[in-house]
DNA sequence: ATGGTGGTCCTACCA
């Protein structure tokens, strides 16, 4: 079986379902993981999307902030909804596909916390809770009873590890999402799962890649200070059955755009 | 060096 995977963090899924409706249309994912969707699950257009042939919803809201919800065409069930910070935010789902032939693949949308502006958890008390939900979601992973053969974890992730993920990694190394100490942690939960970036395995480290351009740029494109802040990882397994990925960078100049694009990953389950 | 934009839901807070 074959199927598509894509993670896009919409900013608000009710202001952007045209957006949404857009990219199914034209890219037709399996499955579509949202972040920041902004709303309470009873507020979440749910007949619309299940319009796109979604038969399969789980959402994880909360009112005006943050938010999570994965869609899926395949039969999937919903698994946990972890606050791993101890913030009461909705910033994670975990669900598993359940069709015979899915391969049970387990998928994990998250939405880490940006961090705010301060670079120091001692200043600055968001920048304090990203890393905490770092070091917590890896510990959760490090226990054997939470991982399973064929895993997905994807998201916004809220930082940029490689020097190629920013514009300019000189000068971000002391902007949030670029700080070796996010860096670090980042790569505590990757290492936690053995966890493996097949993006970067298309798309070699030697080249620029953003997934997120900022509103504060007349021309995002020209100016091009993208950084890749979303991510799609799988365990070992399941990386060399990833034989496609996309990032569709032309979401940006949709009206009334996410600052954000999506990233897609085809998989092929053996 | 600074301020630049955008969403939620009514006043700041968050990104």
């Amino acid at each position: 079986m074959q199927f598509r995977i894509a993670t896009w963090n919409i900013n608000s899924v009710r202001l952007r379902l045209p957006l949404v409706e857009r990219f199914v249309a034209e890219f037709a994912p399996d499955v579509l993981c949202l972040q920041e969707i902004k709303c309470r699950e009873e507020d979440f257009p749910l007949a619309a999307l299940q319009q796109l042939g979604f038969s399969f919803i789980e959402v994880n809201g909360q009112a005006g902030y943050h938010g999570v919800a994965t869609l899926s065409r395949i039969p999937m069930t919903r698994m946990s909804s972890k606050r791993f910070c101890g913030a009461d935010h909705a910033r994670h789902l975990a669900t598993a596909l359940t069709a015979p032939d899915s391969g049970g693949v387990v998928i994990h949308n998250v939405y880490i916390p940006s961090g705010g502006d301060i670079p120091d958890p001692g200043l600055n008390p968001k920048f304090e809770q990203k890393l905490v939900y770092l070091g917590r979601i890896a510990e959760w992973f490090a226990r054997p009873e939470n991982r399973s053969e064929r895993m997905i974890i994807l998201g916004d992730f809220n930082v940029a590890p490689l020097e190629n993920d920013v514009w300019s990694h000189k000068q971000l190394l002391t902007v949030v999402s670029h700080t070796p100490v996010e860096v670090e942690h980042l790569e505590g939960l990757r290492a936690a799962a053995g966890w493996v970036d097949p993006v970067r395995l298309h798309i070699p480290p030697t080249e620029k890649l953003y997934t997120w351009w900022s509103y504060r740029s007349k021309d995002w494109r020209a100016s091009n200070r993208g950084r890749r802040l979303d991510h799609i990882w799988t365990t070992p397994s399941l990386a060399p059955h990833v034989h496609r990925v996309t990032v569709a960078d032309a979401a940006r100049d949709w009206p009334q755009p996410s600052d954000h694009v999506p990233v897609i990953a085809d998989i092929a389950i053996p």
